[in-house]
DNA sequence: CGATCATCATCAATGCATTGATGACTGTCA
DNA sequence: TGACAGTCATCAATGCATTGATGATGATCG
């Protein structure tokens, strides 16, 4: 194979995301959330009226994973969506109360994941992390564009 | 909320995470797989013979869904089952030829996207890069049992 | 005014992942 | 020998993601 699996960076990045997926699941899971769902909630938490597409891309998924994904929601009267005033053609979201509420709860104990991260490292050491990431993120970027 | 979206290191981690699973899919789709079947067949040609909750384990996901993962490549001629001589109950997996071609396929590719993550950095800050990762990782598990 | 383009929503097919439950088999220990 | 624990496969329900295709709407430019 071409690059033995122990010089893989990839693999360690992929495996601390993982981790945070895997911790961000237990600490929204007693709200009745999912991780995407709770993600979605909240970016509209501070963007009420959103579109479904612009909330897509926002949440990085496509506007059709989003569809499904609000479908849940408006199910479960967490969200509620209505036609643009205007625009008749978009249909604007809004938290509702309980979706408010689930919200709350969730952020709280994935608030507790992130400072958990956050604690681990000193400020130096944390821009350091940051710094990094951005350089393989647009690193992978162009290589996937090359390989397009 | 609890935290501005801005200081939680775990976007960064994720959106990185996110742009090597996109280069990933763009480097192993010309062979006909996604990433995770790349996934499984890239341990499957190091552990002929594997069960399936063996590959479920080394690929860091649910028997179940190794399940579906592997009815698809074997309806597809990419890799073979057959029971265990002896503990009947368990099924070897083993690549075919065409499971091999295809994995071989993908894997100059996807070296590909490895190699230009490694080529942007310096000896010294892969490590680090490792090192900061590998931290992060034990916090996120920490923090998920603190929650849980 | 009318063609064109961008944006938005939505249908369909496919694939990956989870939890939960069930049944079959092996090996061990009392 | 017979109960028990561990491993394996598999069924079912649910949710998230992709690509591809379709159609509706609003804005822009000739």
């Amino acid at each position: 194979m071409g690059m033995p699996a122990s010089d893989r960076l990839g693999i360690d990045l992929h495996l601390a995301d993982q981790e945070l997926l895997a911790a961000k699941r237990v600490a929204v899971e007693p709200a009745g959330l999912t991780v995407p769902q709770y993600a979605a909630l909240f970016v509209l938490a501070e963007n009420a009226g959103i579109s479904g597409a612009a909330l897509a891309r926002a949440c990085q998924v496509t506007p059709q994973a989003m569809a499904v994904l609000l479908r849940h929601l408006t199910d479960r009267g967490l969200v509620e969506r209505a036609p643009h005033r205007w625009h008749r053609n978009i249909l604007e979201t809004r938290l509702t109360d309980r979706g408010r509420a689930a919200l709350e709860l969730a952020d709280d104990r994935a608030s507790a994941v992130e400072q958990a991260l956050h604690a681990e490292f000193t400020s130096a050491e944390r821009d350091h992390l940051r710094q990094l990431l951005a350089r393989a993120t647009s690193a992978l970027r162009r290589a996937a564009h090359a390989l397009d």
